[in-house]
DNA sequence: GTCAATTCACATGAAAGAGACCACGGTCTAGTG
DNA sequence: CTAGACCGTGGTCTCTTTCATGTGAATTGACGA
């Protein structure tokens, strides 16, 4: 393509009009006037979370449910509303919201209480301060703002899993050190038996009050779809059926309605790129697939090399017989690649943890098996569906010719 | 044939090290009046 | 005299190694019928 046909190309780009009015309204972070289906829900952390208004310390709360099941926008939403009131009656409250799935920001114990101290307007920096110096200085802070504190962590579970329980059991023991403030914390999470793992003090102090979210069903994914499709789309350009497919999808998946929405949007995305003036279903087919190999792609190239060495050797042990994959053998493998491209390999320990890592990731799937005699190793199976591109991208990231 | 003991090939845990990054305080150095 | 460069210390964080312990069922071998 010449300049001039690429002119022309973004010239008949902007003249086609989008096929989107709105495209953030299919977007995960955004958060609609209202919330459906969750008016129950809704209403139970509106009561809990009441008492705040009165400058009362309101229990903490946990809240369980699948992923896409609407709890962090349940969340969102009743507090930023709660937010509304205290500010117009201008109530020392103040409402943190924090993701721990975000690296930088939460996956330890450090960065989570720098990144509440910043909320403060305390500047910390990144690393080496000793953590109870962190503490402390997050501690003056928030006492010297004398506010109450709700404090939402999203994703808990990631938390705890990287940083330990502590940080939790610091956080509710908080309280009784503080003169003019409080904390209330909220916590979210899509692991119904996480609890269970918890030290049992920071469990009763944690679920003072328990709210578990239902999936949502094949009718009730249907109508948030329409709601966002109708304020996304340009008008009747969805052909029927592809709403009730999209759902079907989702419900199939334990009901994760934020996994429709995307796939909405990407099926419209593809549908405006092919220059089609529709969205119809087989907009949708290629929009899961193209979800599906995204998805692997972006794990695989931000992988470190070792998790690629080890996927890699997984992936040629596959195309060399179809047998059951075992530890033992990929690890032998993946010692010969590393003598190949010259790379120092890992233990069998590690490279036991990476398999168990890349299982977690979901390209792989790795069960636990005994062999009786034989001994106990992993199952390994592929479970994403690789295309040649992602080998290519290994083979590039491993210097393979 | 039955049942407990054995055994394999790793899984899983805990602790500790290496190396990168960073803040802080003290010391040194060069520039300034 | 002072601002900035430089250094050592002590801290976090991630990835990794080392050492230790755990584990589930096929196999084995003793035992009794």
């Amino acid at each position: 393509m010449g300049d001039k046909g690429l002119t022309s190309f973004f010239e008949n780009f902007l003249a086609s009009k989008s096929l989107f009015r709105d495209k953030r309204a299919l977007q995960s972070a955004y958060v609609p006037e209202s919330v459906k289906h969750r008016d129950e829900q809704i209403q139970q952390i509106a009561e809990l979370l009441a008492p705040c208004l009165r400058l009362e310390k309101p229990s903490n709360l946990f809240i369980y449910g699948k992923t896409g099941s609407g709890k962090t926008l349940t969340a969102k939403h009743v507090t930023s509303q709660i937010a509304n009131v205290a500010g117009q009656r201008e109530l020392k409250l103040k409402i943190i919201y924090i993701n721990c799935k975000l690296k930088k920001i939460a996956q330890t114990e450090y960065r989570l209480v720098a990144e509440l101290a910043r909320a403060f307007g305390r500047a910390i920096p990144p690393t080496g301060l000793p953590t109870d110096e962190v503490y402390k200085l997050f501690f003056d802070v928030l006492d010297e703002a004398g506010v109450l504190l709700v404090l939402i962590l999203d994703e808990i579970d990631q938390l705890v899993k990287k940083a330990g329980d502590e940080v939790l059991y610091s956080l509710t023991r908080i309280n009784s050190e503080l003169r003019n403030s409080q904390i209330t914390l909220i916590g979210i999470s899509n692991d119904l038996m996480f609890t269970d793992e918890l030290d049992p003090r920071v469990k009763s102090s944690l679920s003072e009050e328990e709210i578990v979210f239902p999936p949502y069903n094949a009718m009730q994914i249907q109508e948030i779809l329409k709601e966002r499709a109708a304020l996304a789309f340009q008008p009747d350009l969805l052909l029927t059926g592809v709403i009730e497919k999209c759902a079907a999808f989702a419900a199939r998946e334990h009901g994760d309605a934020r996994r429709a929405l995307e796939l909405l949007r990407v099926a419209g995305e593809i549908a405006e790129r092919e220059g089609e003036k529709k969205v119809d279903i087989s907009h949708l087919d290629k929009a899961e697939e193209k979800i599906e190999k995204d998805r692997v792609t972006d794990i695989i190239t931000t992988q470190p090399k070792q998790f690629k060495a080890v996927l890699y050797a997984i992936l040629s042990i596959k195309k060399k017989h179809t047998d059951t994959i075992f530890t033992g053998e990929v690890y032998d493998f993946y010692r010969s690649l590393c003598v190949k491209c010259s790379l120092r390999p890992l233990t069998q320990r590690r490279v036991s943890d990476v398999i168990g890592e890349l299982d977690m990731l979901g390209i792989i799937n790795a069960k636990v098996i005994s062999k009786g005699r034989y001994g106990r190793t992993r199952e390994i199976n592929v479970t994403a569906h690789i295309s040649p591109n992602i080998v290519s991208i290994l083979e590039d990231g491993l210097d393979l010719a």
